[in-house]
DNA sequence: CCAATAAATGAGTGTTCCTCACATTTATAA
DNA sequence: TTATAAATGTGAGGAACACTCATTTATTGG
């Protein structure tokens, strides 16, 4: 970690000017590719706005008209992330034929999120720092809501009808559980986390288990 | 969040002088106290270190005596609730006199730890920046496995042999699970949190029945 | 072509963490 | 007790950053 130097963090705006010309949003995503690079490299906490600056090619100034702060590329990064996640979650379980067909495949999903998180640093970086700034927290709950209501949804026909709020609940904590797990799964030796991973992976599945019938 | 100044990380040192005098240990516990206060208050983000020494009624030199750094202080505070919970942990299940027993009282201890967090400003926010540091990080994967071991011993005499070191790594992961659902269940509205943790001691149960011939 | 608007620029500002050379107090030895 | 060593106490100031803003340059639309 280490602590900021956000001061007027409630008075900043969350967004600045939007790049609407060709130009601009080419430097938007010159200095995304820059900040990716960069923590990749060092960690995000090491990461100085003038090195993203200097290999982004453009000047301090410029990074600042559209980022209001240092966090926000951390943000955007982790938005992108979490979006490209749920597509793949949701291309995988829509129009299940069957809830067992369901259970296989978000399986190999959670097998994939951790491979995937295995060999991209910045994910893992930045999946460090969600739980220190209050934006990012807050979007991967909702990131965890929406991907749980994506399995809630895929599932909910086979469920009993007493049960679909527990059962909502339960997604939407498996979804977030999914995190922690994969975390400490690349966190610790690797053999050691594969068996962990295989544990996490019977537990979903066993959950999911108990409220639809296979 | 928001990211820190800590450049030379690797090169300091973790710990410093270690307060043998009386006087020293007064000062050690009142830079504690303030900046437990402080964090309450405001949240670590904004704590300043001045404003810790200040009401602790030591100059800013004394307290980097004690503390090599900000991170440092939140470490102390994060590793005596650690000890604390694990006292707890360990004081409820030694001596279980039945697997179905120690159920009961590894699930009084969830919503035990629930209810600390709900209203212990601190332990919050300090589970929060959890993740951001590195040596934080690093305490809190071990502080799961040691209360994963107490667990994992409480009941491994019920559990089949083959299935030991699967048990083991389930009940790693499911301590480190239980964080993340209680900093889950603070964080939303306060009905949805309850609905949360309800579903999370039946995962617990359930996981752990899986192993143990209740 | 000429406003008006958007984008670009980078030296400088302000804030914060933390250091360090020196002063003072406490413990130990003679 | 007195001398010496060790531990503690101090706070002005250094250094590192994140971020600003007055000015200049480019683009767009009428």
């Amino acid at each position: 970690m280490t602590l900021p130097p956000k001061l007027p963090s409630s008075e900043r705006t969350l967004t600045r000017r939007q790049p609407t010309q060709k130009r601009a949003k080419e430097r938007v995503e010159r200095i995304l590719v820059a900040a990716s690079e960069l923590i990749a490299e060092t960690g995000s906490d090491a990461v100085r706005m003038t090195e993203v600056a200097a290999r982004a090619g453009v000047p301090i100034g410029s990074l600042y008209q559209y980022f209001p702060d240092k966090a926000a590329i951390l943000r955007m990064l982790a938005v992108r992330f979490m979006e490209r996640t749920r597509e793949t979650l949701a291309d995988a379980i829509k129009n299940v034929p069957s809830a067992a067909e369901a259970l296989e495949r978000i399986d190999a999903i959670v097998e994939g999120y951790y491979a995937t998180s295995l060999d991209e640093p910045v994910v893992r970086d930045i999946w460090s720092g969600t739980q220190s700034d209050k934006y990012l927290q807050a979007l991967d709950i909702e990131d965890s809501r929406a991907n749980g209501t994506l399995v809630f949804d895929a599932l909910k026909a086979y469920v009993k009808e007493d049960d679909l709020q527990r059962f909502e609940a339960a997604c939407f904590l498996l979804m977030q559980m999914a995190g922690t797990a994969v975390r400490l799964a690349i966190a610790v030796e690797r053999a050691e986390g594969d068996r962990l991973i295989v544990e996490f992976r019977r537990i979903v599945r066993s959950e999911i288990s108990a409220f639809v019938s296979v």
